[in-house]
DNA sequence: TTGAAAGCGGTACCAC
DNA sequence: GTGGTACCGCTTTCAA
């Protein structure tokens, strides 16, 4: 791979004017442009950026660290930071780090050595101590889904407690009195917000939901099957069911179809986070959309500007509200379908794949 | 950000050390090791990868090229890729480039910039020619999704034809000797070659697949909805339909069941693709698994290969064949079901979103 | 076992 | 306008 040197030689100009040319510098002769530029071509030349970084002192990376990009929740917000990346002629430099600290940790190291000025981190493991360390150590660095009150103004975050008001709201305003909810052990924090924010709001209107009434499972399609299938074995009255994601949603529904109870018209559900799949569900999932890509863009910009040491005036954050869909999956509760048929009720023997 | 010098300095050793010391490099006394590294941790040092790889001529990333992170498929490639860099203590540089020659040009062109050792390369608009220049230049690139038959060596793609084929063996077995096609005319090549295995098969077979019982759309859901619209207003008979992919396979199975035809009882579909949602829809999706995240994977790898010049021998590339993977949306041909009922069929005003 | 020094491929300042 | 050159941060001989 020719160097600018290969070119300065062949072309009989200094480095320095290549490096002119190369760079739209101005005050170069229009017969040297055109006779670099020629060289440049023939010896199909291109610059290497690390060299460039390192004399300038800036990437044109910005970072991004997440868990998994087979997961189209986290591929969208890879997706977001690549969109403001473009729009800055930048690159998307990826670290996928598993759910550990350890792991967390590796994956923004190698984002400093590569000097992303800014870095945009899903970070689910590490402790606030830690982040805000870090946080003062990388002026890029932002936070994104979590908030941390002393570094909030790095921080570009969703209100799980508002969507699950919103959610009770919703379910509230069709009539639904008695609600199921299925929620996730499995994680911490956002299964925690959206079930308290859902009960609060239930609470507000006088009614108690009670523990007969939750079910945790694992958070994908079959965990919300099995806890269906518990929650249908309890034999508890509900017409409608509140369920921490999409993917259980839907294993939700499907356990409720294979049961008899047709949703929405027997049984409402809704959904949280509005991923892909919740428009190809039949019915199609009324659920709270997460604006994940919204937010990426957000915090990417949030990044640049921190790391321009532009933005040294503390701001609030970001906080996002999520926001109602209202697809297929919810409708008015018909007082005429008894919620729950105890002899309608059969175990439904599913295998999984 | 403190650099190798300030270690040193502080450390009184030489920046030779101190680089030993954090390459782990031989012939360092014990105590001048401790020493150092404990110079390291007080100031935070972390190396500048741009600056070793000017030096050692060698960046730490692959580069992939692919149009949007967005779609799970191409998230999934991604993701394969970013597993042999993780394996391989590399890390993944991203370049989306829209659906132009010009786009992925300067995608590339940005991944060539940072030097990046090996390149997966997803290019639909780019010619042959321009390509196996590319490939002559970059040693480490490799494409995948697409074979040219001169640079074989380094392409790594999927049998679309033989796909249609299993396709229509699989129907052929379960006795549906009627057989619409819904395929796509917005892409080039893939929906062909499916189509064209699918119908040779059934030609084979002496049943000759006509025009009449093929439909074209675009290749999303809603462009699926609107060809079994068309297919179903041409009271055409079929029991079965194969459809370009899984996207449009569920808009199909979709306006079937508005319709009154129960699938797969009525009438058996089969996608292409096996994207995540084909697990998630009901019925669930019969569908040909395109192996694309364990392509991505062999792609990395051959990459690394041929960029460490090792792989010097022309192989054949990689050709992968779809896999059947039967779920529930196709079953035996019903002959008590009559395949088109004239007078059952009603347009279906539906409305997307 | 350690240090001095020559680059890697650029940029940018200073002369001319 | 153009050229000379001092770095950027690090690796890697070669000597000591």
């Amino acid at each position: 791979m020719s160097t600018i040197k290969d070119v300065a030689r062949i072309a009989g100009v200094s480095i320095a004017t290549v490096s002119r040319v190369v760079n739209n510098g101005p005050k170069v002769g229009k017969k040297t442009r055109e006779k670099v530029t020629q060289v440049m071509i023939d010896l199909g030349y291109t610059p290497n950026a690390n060299a460039r970084a390192l004399v300038t002192q800036k990437s044109t990376t910005i970072g991004v660290v997440i868990p998994d990009l087979t997961d189209p929740f986290f591929a969208s917000l890879a997706s977001g930071v690549d969109k403001i990346a473009r729009d800055h002629n930048m690159q998307l430099l990826l670290s996928t780090a598993q759910q550990s600290a350890e792991s967390e940790r590796a994956a923004i190291n190698l984002l400093i050595e590569r000097r992303c000025q800014a870095i945009v981190l899903h970070s689910k493991k590490l402790s606030d101590a830690e982040l805000i360390s870090l946080c003062d150590k990388i002026p890029g660095l932002i936070l994104i889904d979590r908030v941390i009150e002393d570094i909030k103004d790095k921080c570009v975050w969703l209100d799980n407690e508002e969507g699950g008001k919103i959610a009770a709201r919703h379910l509230m305003s069709l009539g639904h009195k008695q609600v199921a909810c299925i929620s996730s052990k499995y994680q911490i924090e956002d299964p925690t917000l959206r079930l308290s924010g859902f009960s609060q709001e239930y609470n507000k209107a006088g009614i108690v939901i009670n523990d007969a009434h939750i079910e945790y499972a694992e958070p994908n399609q079959q965990g919300g099957e099995i806890a269906t299938q518990r929650l249908l074995a309890s034999k508890e009255a509900f017409s409608a069911i509140f369920v921490y994601n999409d993917a259980m949603a839907i294993g939700a529904i499907s356990t409720l179809e294979d049961n008899g109870y047709k949703v929405p018209q027997a049984i409402s559900v809704i959904g949280f986070d509005d991923v892909l799949i919740s428009r190809y569900s039949r019915p199609k999932l009324t659920t709270l959309h997460y604006p994940i890509n919204e937010m990426a863009q957000q915090a990417a910009l949030l990044s640049l500007d921190f790391s321009c040491k532009k933005s040294q005036l503390k701001g609030n954050g970001y906080k996002y509200i999520p926001r109602m869909v209202k697809r297929e999956s919810t409708t008015k509760r018909d007082n005429q379908v008894i919620p729950f048929q105890t002899d309608l009720y059969r175990i439904n023997q599913a295998t999984y794949d």
